[in-house]
DNA sequence: CTAGGGTTAG
């Protein structure tokens, strides 16, 4: 029997080239009474090439001499479970239009879809459905029906459609649960998880998530050990609980402790020891992993563009790019190695980059945008970053930020001044990175009473300077002269002051040839750092300025070779 | 229904 046979194959058809010969089998045979069935069976193949088979699945849904509810239900099925919603919905949408009932695959799959991108007009449309086609006691689409009200954020009414749902199974209160956790109502979670009659894998995970998320790990890690079985996502969920809260050690000790480890829990522990900085240990364990994919590459290659790394970013993602690897950066790859080559500050990146973005089909969105934005400053070309930044769907913090500062660093205060104040219109609050920004510009166009002023107003936004706002405030002070100033603020400084804040008074009195101050300085700048050449080099120029000859001779002696030291707030300074 | 990735300074 041609038929059975057939069945049999499509059953472990596993790729698209087998699909398609089946397919053609079946055409042959005359057998296209089957075709639903076919459809069916194809959705269950595992493959990974998303795109073929879609296109793929779309061309037979379309040659299909009678499409049922059946098949189209199981292509909708098939976009939602590939995460293409929005071709989810727009298949729902065609189907109604040819005036078919929706199956309960497809009411179950639409209200995922709806749910995953949180769109509630849509969803409350299909809500209507639900009651029209008769799946009040479905408990596939009354679950679907009570997640969507969790992720819109309407616990009352999931717990509604919970109440009165006439069967319930074990997803739909694995459901509700996460509405209670992701709603950070914590207590109520743990009432009604105690409820819950069969509890698998996933109620205990959700809970202990939502104890990690809370930062509550003495609690996360209770329930962790009391649980009947663990999966790959309870040991994840701990390790995150760890990385987030700073725990490093703990996360590592948990992973060390695993019976096995799969790519989340090595990417998690890249990400956790990027954040704490030990970029060794997270390339450490990059290197371990097998079968490299691409948001490996994606953690390592961020880990090295956070921790000021771009030549290893930019390296790696040349490795990736190798023929052979078959990878294909994303927006996230892109993100990384943008900040990368701006730090590298070269103007070669530039165009480089941008052949990226369309070699590779990437669109363009806010963060990508931003991260432009700060390439495009740093190169100079502060009208392209305009152009980026008015386009921008919404300016945040970081738009702003690095706006600002881009606007600094080019002399253009007035334009950062404008950008800071329609950014306080915009009621976002600036944070630390934005300060830097503006007491940048300031410091870049001399004015120092108005940096002074800005400086003093951090306090006002509930923001306590870090140590190198202060080095760019005596930096600015100084070299406005302001010298007895700039140190008065040192002393009152209620951290230890760094070389960079020294390093930018001792600037300042050779600027202005104050030898008090500059001997003091430079006390300070070779305690901290034994590399002294630099140091006494400006201080033996401001003897010679005062002409204490004697002085300047002692200590050039036996100083050779350059220092360059960094003083927040300006550029490389190379000091002789 | 549970676990992993990006942008601003230094």
């Amino acid at each position: 029997m041609v038929a059975t046979k057939l069945t049999t194959l499509m059953k472990k058809c596993s790729t698209v080239k087998h699909a398609k010969q089946i397919h053609a089998q079946i055409i042959t045979n005359n057998l296209t009474h089957l075709e639903p069935i076919f459809i069916h069976r194809i959705l269950l193949c595992d493959i990974t090439n998303y795109k073929t088979i879609s296109n793929y699945i779309l061309s037979i849904l379309h040659h299909l001499r009678n499409p049922d509810s059946f098949s189209w239900g199981c292509v909708i099925r098939f976009f939602s479970q590939k995460g293409q919603f929005v071709e989810a919905v727009s298949l729902y949408v065609q189907m109604r239009r040819i005036g078919l009932c929706p199956s309960s695959h497809a009411v179950s799959s639409i209200l995922k879809s709806c749910a995953r991108v949180e769109d509630d007009l849509c969803g409350l449309l299909i809500h209507g459905h639900v009651h029209k086609f008769g799946f009040d006691a479905c408990v596939y689409v009354q679950t679907a029906l009570l997640d969507l009200y969790c992720k819109i954020g309407d616990v009352v009414t999931a717990r509604k459609v919970f109440d009165e749902m006439p069967d319930k199974n074990v997803v739909s209160w694995n459901s509700l649960l996460s509405g209670y956790i992701k709603g950070g109502n914590l207590d109520e979670g743990q009432r009604f998880f105690d409820e819950i009659p069969l509890k698998d894998v996933i109620s205990w995970n959700c809970m202990v998530s939502g104890y990690a998320k809370a930062g509550k790990m003495d609690r996360a890690c209770y329930l962790f050990q009391q649980m009947p079985e663990r999966n790959f996502a309870s040991w994840n969920t701990m390790i995150t609980g760890y990385v987030d809260c700073g725990s490093i050690v703990e996360a590592r000790e948990l992973f060390d402790a695993m019976p096995r480890r799969n790519s989340v829990s090595l990417i998690t522990m890249i990400a956790g020891y990027s954040k704490s900085g030990d970029v060794h240990s997270a390339r450490e364990l990059f290197d371990q992993m097998d079968d490299k994919d691409l948001l490996s590459y994606n953690a390592m290659i961020a880990c090295y563009a956070q921790s000021s790394k771009p030549k290893e970013a930019l390296d790696l993602f040349n490795v990736m790019l190798k023929p052979d690897s078959s990878l294909h950066p994303d927006k996230m790859t892109l993100a990384s190695v943008i900040s990368a080559c701006s730090q590298l500050g070269n103007l070669e990146h530039w165009r480089w980059i941008e052949s990226q973005i369309n070699n590779f089909g990437i669109v363009l969105d806010d963060h990508l945008a931003t991260a432009l934005i700060d390439l495009y400053a740093k190169c100079g070309s502060i009208d392209k970053a305009y152009e980026l930044f008015h386009g921008l769907r919404k300016r945040d913090v970081v738009a702003y930020s690095a706006m600002i500062y881009g606007c600094g660093i080019n002399g253009r205060a007035s334009d950062a001044v404008e950008l800071f104040e329609r950014m306080a219109g915009e009621c976002i609050i600036p944070n630390l990175v934005t300060y830097t920004g503006i007491l940048t510009a300031y410091n870049h166009a001399g004015l120092a009473e108005e940096g002074y002023r800005c400086f003093i107003s951090m306090k006002d936004n509930g923001i306590v300077p870090s140590v190198d706002h202060y080095g760019i405030m005596v930096d600015l002070l100084g070299r406005a002269g302001w010298l007895d100033e700039a140190y008065k603020l040192i002393m009152k400084m209620p951290m230890q002051p760094n070389v960079g804040v020294w390093g930018a008074l001792l600037l300042a009195c050779r600027l202005h040839d104050n030898l008090k101050l500059g001997e003091i300085a430079v006390q300070h700048c070779i305690k901290l750092e034994s590399e002294t050449a630099g140091y006494y080099s400006l201080l033996s120029g401001i003897y010679a300025t005062v002409g204490k000859w004697n002085d300047a001779k002692k200590l050039t002696t036996g100083v050779e070779g350059k220092k360059i030291i960094k003083i927040p707030g300006c550029s490389w300074t190379q000091l002789v």
